[in-house]
DNA sequence: GTTTGACTTAGAGTGCACTCAAACGTCTAC
DNA sequence: GTAGACGTTTGAGTGCACTCTAAGTCAAAC
């Protein structure tokens, strides 16, 4: 069992946004008899799961959303593979974007440094 | 020479951004005797750089300090060079990022399909 | 000649995702 | 027994990047 400030370390998640992730419905942490929030294992992975969603930009509401129909049971499973399908084709257009910009920098970086040399030998 | 709906709808980035991107310095139209802003070419290609940048989520804020260099002539070259280069190594850290997320996806994308086979089979 | 539509401005409003403040409770160490 | 570390809550504040509103100007179309 870990307290917020382990957990959040676990993670990398700051205590304020877990707490504000709880109010979201994100996560839901056991609490002990003096009102204060326990994480176990199962929550560490979840969280860990969490963290990979938003990193790659997958918004909060489809987080929220998400963990909304895992609650709700066996029967959701088509609409959340549905949800997870959409952020991987999400992520891979994503993917295409940033190598193209990788490209024109590679190209623009090469001018820049061109140009350079050429200032040198003046 | 075209008008600001014309070189929004070119770039695709509305109006409104426009003119938030002239307040902070991004962009310097030309304005007619009616005080109309005209872009042009260079305007256009200045404004398809700067999407890319925005695209792979360089701040705005980064993209006015480029802006600022550039403006202030060849003995910045060094330090816009700086600039490009941190910002590839942010969007390969980024793609590093998708592609851990993509294959975890697809990790669980398969157990989702391979449960939903087996409830069938019931 | 008036209506339509595109433009102008300054400044306010929005949505997202945190992030912090204040006031208070409780456990442990000295 | 009190200081300090860590926890709690509600609700407000922040920063970013737009996005919109209101009030107005101006030129072309009917």
């Amino acid at each position: 069992m870990y307290s917020i400030s382990e957990i959040a370390e676990k993670v990398d998640i700051s205590a304020h946004t877990l707490r504000y992730y709880e109010k979201e419905g994100i996560i839901d942490p056991i609490r002990n008899d003096q009102g204060i929030r326990q994480f176990d294992e199962q929550h560490l992975k979840w969280l860990q799961f969490v963290k990979k969603l938003r990193e790659t930009q997958m918004p909060v509401s489809q987080i929220k959303e998400y963990t909304r129909l895992f609650l709700e049971g066996e029967h959701t499973a088509n609409a959340r593979l549905r949800l997870l399908e959409d952020h991987q084709q999400f992520i891979r257009d994503q993917i295409e974007t940033l190598l193209a910009t990788d490209e024109m920098l590679t190209r623009k970086i090469s001018t820049y440094k061109e140009l350079m040399e050429k200032s040198l030998m003046k």
